[in-house]
RNA sequence: GCGACCGUGGCGGAAUUGGUAUACGCGCCAGACUUAGGAUCUGGUCCCGCAAGGGGUGUCGGUUCGAGUCCGACCGGUCGCACCA
């Protein structure tokens, strides 16, 4: 393909050539004590797949890249680090498939990774990479895991894990498919095992609060605001009416609690239901009920977590046989178990409003259950609404809705009804106002191998005892058997060799914990190690931090617009508050990237549309590969591969090329070339900073083609062209920069200046409109009041023509932009 | 179901945020240079019309001097979340 370039440019040559280069002068390598005007400029770190980086990742890594070049231009001194997630079932699972070790596979997989991340060209400062799996690394991990064991941010508690009865492993639930195991289809069920939690609920409010003052895209704050799920409603306590047999009548139950988010239909409540895993369902089972209940609650447990949360929505429900009262009509209302209702959320327990909510609804229909109106559209009169009435379908709405059927709250809206009943409940001690949010403690603990192990010793005597932290890191061990096995235990569990220890507080044989972290504790803390990572005694350098923390632009993909950015934002939060760092959020600017598809489908292994970028960037070279994927379209919008396009970013930079070797000083200029100049300085600058190089891109082409037009080869033009071109040309760019004269890195060049007066014509062809129709354009100086601009306008034979027997009624004019008679 | 976003040429996409719709590029058509061209260069390329002119941004309606942009309804699509009380 290179005889299609002008002969003397050989992508190939020159880019094995700058890459040199800016390894011998260090170029990518700010001085991380010293630098002046520090710039972070992050992207989330890949997981080193087998297969490489393919054009979606090379699309986000040059999008950053991009930006990172760009911010150098302006003078900053941009630190770009990349690194690698590698542990994690991800790795775990392809070393099983190909039956390869993940210590074995992962260095591969990253030579290959740093091979391609080298060759695109990225400003990456390879001093300061770093992956996960690196016992340098994850000791820290394990450290920060002691950290927050210490403040009492982690704990330990039985929560529920999928686990194949058959291949006798925790799957994650990603391994679940229609509630079955991926591997051998056998169905899944939920294992209650002791796992470590870290207590993320206890920063929610700060989490949602902080959102605000985040220079974050919308869209990925709306995401944390539905993931931290907050809502307001209240704590109702319902008494049991009457104890049944299976209540011991010594241990008499005080009230059965529920959370609410509509204390308003608390008349309509005509029934109660609990999660089948309540504690209290016990003891309100009567003899009668007993082995159905049983029965229900073994079979809720059988369920996998997958299919019991998404799954089938045919609501399903067994009595208790006890009853409740509620606490405004004081009716009877029965108590039923029903695995809608989860034990993780609330209290476990709800009051069970079937006219105003849809699965009460659903589950009242079913189950011949009680259902009483207790809202009505405003304008109708609350006498006339039957107490017992046939709904057609749950009527949720609030807004315009007011209270019948509530006693003395009858005619009250909504909204309002919330308050009263909740203040009145309160002062009867019977509910509060309650703030509720739907995120979980995060559990941390993986029953797999491929992750640091949890630093914990468990010993007879003294119970859980942190690894000293003169002891980390604990090593996980090259064991061969890390597979998933029929031993039902975690792999490392299998290695007594490995977990008995002594105790470090008594000495007497201890135990490891054998459970390894999951990698999103890995991640969540990446970004402070960089800076750091050649230190060998401290995660993250004082000095250092406070001189490149918190991130200045981070940029990566979607679908860690929740869990990562919202891990790494609460252990940010945990940090500070230890004293160990003196802010709390990482990132000040996120921007998430789109996805690159292909023939209309995102691209992926499955679909088998994965592209390689290796052999694109083999035929075409790296400038142009990063020039075609940035013009596809805005970042953040991603686009559609097709290979045709490539050829356009390639025919310019080839015209380029041809213009910087016929480069001369310049004459006169042209008055038009000159704004065009200036003006390209002032878009491209701006684009680039919104991230929308396509744009950008494109005023480069418009300067060039106005340039070929005005048959000027101007050096100075030319010499400003090379710079803008550069955060995507990098190496293209390099070459001309010296070609022209220079020494230097054409990244130790400014983006150049533009005069403000510049950017625009002083002479403008202004359209006029008549009626609102653009009929005529006329030329006028810039800045020309109205009075000219229609002296000019009714001077034009078209614009007459138009005017002919008509009068003006209104004259609209925006200076420089346009002019509209209105005509009568 | 809930939430967010989006519908512009043959294609990827522009449109100064209410002010010349289709910038830039791909592709296509014609021509030039060529033994040759999947290279390069020049010109053309929303639709109807010889022209004057008319129509046109998913559909229908509205606000406005003026709407791709704002409002309402609908149609179509993408992405999240998904029994959260």
């Amino acid at each position: 393909m290179t005889d299609t370039v002008p002969d003397n440019y050989r992508p190939e040559q020159v880019e094995a050539k700058w890459r040199a280069r800016w390894a011998e002068r260090g170029t990518n390598q700010p001085d991380l004590d010293h630098a002046a005007r520090p710039f972070y400029n992050l992207m989330m770190f890949p997981y080193p797949s087998a297969e490489g980086l393919h054009v979606g990742n090379m699309f986000a890594f040059t999008g950053s890249d991009v930006y990172g070049r760009f911010k150098r231009l302006q003078g900053y001194d941009v630190f770009e680090p990349i690194g690698y997630d590698a542990f994690g079932i991800h790795s775990e699972n392809y070393a099983i498939k190909v039956g390869l070790h993940p210590a074995e596979l992962i260095p591969r997989n990253i030579a290959n990774f740093r091979r391609q991340l080298e060759r695109v060209g990225g400003m990456f400062d390879w001093r300061h990479s770093l992956s996960t799996t690196d016992p340098s690394y994850y000791k820290w991990t394990q450290w920060i895991f002691l950290q927050l064991l210490k403040a009492g941010k982690a704990y330990k508690k039985k929560a529920a894990v999928n686990w194949c009865p058959f291949d006798k492993t925790v799957l994650a639930n990603e391994q679940v498919e229609g509630g079955l195991c991926e591997r051998c289809k056998t169905p899944v069920e939920q294992r209650f095992l002791e796992q470590w939690f870290f207590r993320i609920t206890d920063y929610c409010d700060r989490l949602l609060a902080n959102l605000d003052t985040l220079d974050w895209s919308d869209t990925t704050r709306t995401a944390q605001r539905n993931w931290l799920g907050r809502s307001e409603g209240a704590e109702i306590t319902f008494e049991v009416a009457a104890a049944p047999a299976a209540q011991p009548p010594n241990r008499p139950i005080a009230g059965i609690t529920v959370f609410t988010t509509r204390p308003d239909t608390l008349f309509g409540a005509t029934f109660m239901v609990l999660a089948p895993e309540h504690p209290l369902v016990g003891r309100l089972t009567t003899p009668a009920q007993a082995a159905a209940v049983g029965a229900y609650i073994e079979a809720a447990a059988s369920k996998d977590l997958v299919s019991r949360k998404v799954g089938d929505r045919d609501k399903t429900g067994v009595p208790l046989g006890a009853m409740a009262i509620n606490p405004v009509t004081g009716h009877e209302i029965p108590i039923w178990i029903a695995d809608y209702v989860l034990m993780e959320y609330g209290t476990g327990a709800i009051m069970a409003v079937p006219a105003h909510d849809e699965r009460d609804f659903a589950f009242a229909l079913k189950y011949g259950l009680e259902i009483v109106r207790v809202l009505a559209p405003e304008r109708v009169d609350p006498a006339s609404v039957p107490g017992n009435s046939a709904m057609v379908a749950a009527e949720t709405d609030t807004a315009g809705y007011v209270l019948v059927n509530s006693g003395k709250f009858d005619g009250r809206p909504a909204e309002e009804a919330k308050r009263l009943i909740t203040a009145e409940l309160a002062e009867r001690g019977q509910g509060k106002p309650v703030v509720q949010f739907r995120l979980h403690d995060w559990c941390i603990s993986r029953q797999r191998y491929w992750g640091p192990p949890i630093p914990v010793i468990y010993c007879d005597s003294c119970g859980p005892v942190p690894v000293p932290e003169k002891d980390l890191p604990v090593i996980l061990p090259p064991i061969e058997d890390f597979r998933p096995d029929d031993s039902g235990i975690s792999p490392l569990a299998r290695h007594e060799e490995w977990y008995y220890v002594p105790c470090p507080t008594c000495g007497q044989r201890g135990r490891r914990e054998t459970d390894v972290s999951d990698t999103f504790l890995d991640s969540a803390w990446y970004y402070l190690r960089y800076p750091s990572s050649e230190f060998d005694d401290r995660p993250f350098d004082p000095a250092r931090t406070k001189k490149w923390c918190p991130v200045t632009t981070y940029i990566g993909g979607n679908e860690h617009a929740v869990l990562h950015l919202l891990y790494s934002r609460f252990l940010a939060m945990v940090l500070k508050d230890l004293g160990h760092i003196d802010f709390e959020e990482p990132f000040t600017r996120f921007r998430a990237h789109g996805l690159i598809v292909k023939d209309g489908s995102k691209m992926s292994k499955s679909r088998g549309n994965v592209v390689i970028p290796d052999e694109y960037i083999a035929q075409w070279g790296a400038d142009t590969f990063r020039m075609y994927l940035m013009f596809l379209g805005p970042l953040q919008d991603g686009g559609d591969f097709r290979e045709a396009g490539i050829n356009g970013p390639r025919r310019f930079l080839d015209r380029v090329w041809l213009m910087v070797t016929e480069a001369e000083e310049g004459g006169e200029l042209q008055k038009s070339l000159v704004v065009r100049w200036h003006a390209t300085k002032k878009k491209a600058a701006e684009d680039i900073d919104g991230l929308r190089y396509n744009t950008a891109i494109a005023a480069l082409m418009e300067l060039v083609n106005a340039m070929k037009e005005a048959g000027s080869r101007d050096r100075a033009i030319i010499a400003d062209l090379i710079v803008m071109l550069a955060p995507f040309a990098p190496h293209f760019a390099e070459e001309c920069w010296e070609r022209l004269g220079h020494t230097t890195s054409v990244f130790d060049a400014r983006w150049p200046a533009w005069d403000e007066e510049l950017v625009v014509a002083d002479e403008l062809e202004v359209p006029v409109q008549i009626g609102g129709k653009t009929r005529a354009r006329i030329q006028l100086l810039r800045g020309s009041d109205e009075a000219t601009a229609v002296a000019v306008a009714k001077a034009d034979p078209t614009v007459q023509k138009f005017l002919e027997g008509k009068t003006i009624r209104k004259i609209i004019y925006v200076p420089d932009r346009l002019l509209n008679l209105v005509i009568g």
